[in-house]
DNA sequence: TTTGATGCAAACTTTTTGCAGCTAC
DNA sequence: GTAGCTGCAAAAAGTTTGCATCAAA
């Protein structure tokens, strides 16, 4: 995986041509889905190891939710928040907030980051409730 | 799991009493290997399903801390954050913050909340990056 | 031609589950 | 005695890895 000269893979690239489609934050097996679709060869691993190393690249984002156990991807990169519907779980992007870091130092810490999620109904899972169940 | 009237067993009370002398943020496992010590015969799975009903209960909490695999457990139960070393990958606990969730409303969320983790090289491993490597 | 990348299968990690036997109440 | 709980082993789910082969440069 410590490579100097890297290959400009038709994988690599198709996985790239596709998250860069995507408004949505899919897990790394929804990719490999869409993928497939279009090259029947194309493996899980290939997959994983090139939403790896496009992440390392910074070309994409690998983002962790809590109580996630699977990683998602983001095509758009710059710093931003997210919110995650408590029902139908998709992913909405936000774009404010700025904590004071400062603030934090106190406690001795160096190097401070921070990583920030909300949670929420979104409108279309409000409005099936009034429907449905 | 959907139990109605719920059992005092042994198992159940050391893990919560080992979970209470702890101020450190263990996964299941480590929890596992701490109880374990003191029953021999005490199961991983028994371990997975406590930690799973006293959090239900709200007798410990659950944490999800992104990029990690597994869950880590705390004994202090009241809102509060964490801290990440991005070394030795201990948390602290941290308390403060208070983020105004009526901003995020504008987006037609409802019932929302957040979840904010940080990250950083706490004083131990500043002090180590000193003399060692 | 060289060596990074692929595809496949197997391994790994954390967590969950099925089940027979155990035990709290 | 009842049924919740345990311990064990097996299974899940997501991800990583070993390896022979393929292909980009």
């Amino acid at each position: 995986m410590e490579t100097n000269t890297r290959r400009n893979t038709r994988q690599r690239e198709l996985i790239l041509s596709t998250m860069q489609g995507l408004s949505t934050h899919p897990s790394a097996i929804e990719v490999y889905e869409l993928v497939h679709k279009k090259d029947p060869n194309m493996s899980i691993s290939t997959v994983y190891r090139n939403l790896d190393i496009l992440s390392k690249e910074e070309k994409i984002l690998k983002i962790f939710m809590p109580g996630e156990n699977f990683a998602r991807f983001d095509f758009r990169i710059d710093k931003h928040q997210h919110i995650k519907c408590k029902k139908c779980s998709k992913l909405f992007d936000i774009d404010f907030l700025k904590i004071d870091l400062n603030n934090i130092k106190s406690l001795g810490f160096k190097d401070i980051s921070y990583n920030l999620d909300f949670y929420g109904l979104c409108k279309d899972c409000q409005a099936e409730d009034i429907n449905n169940e």
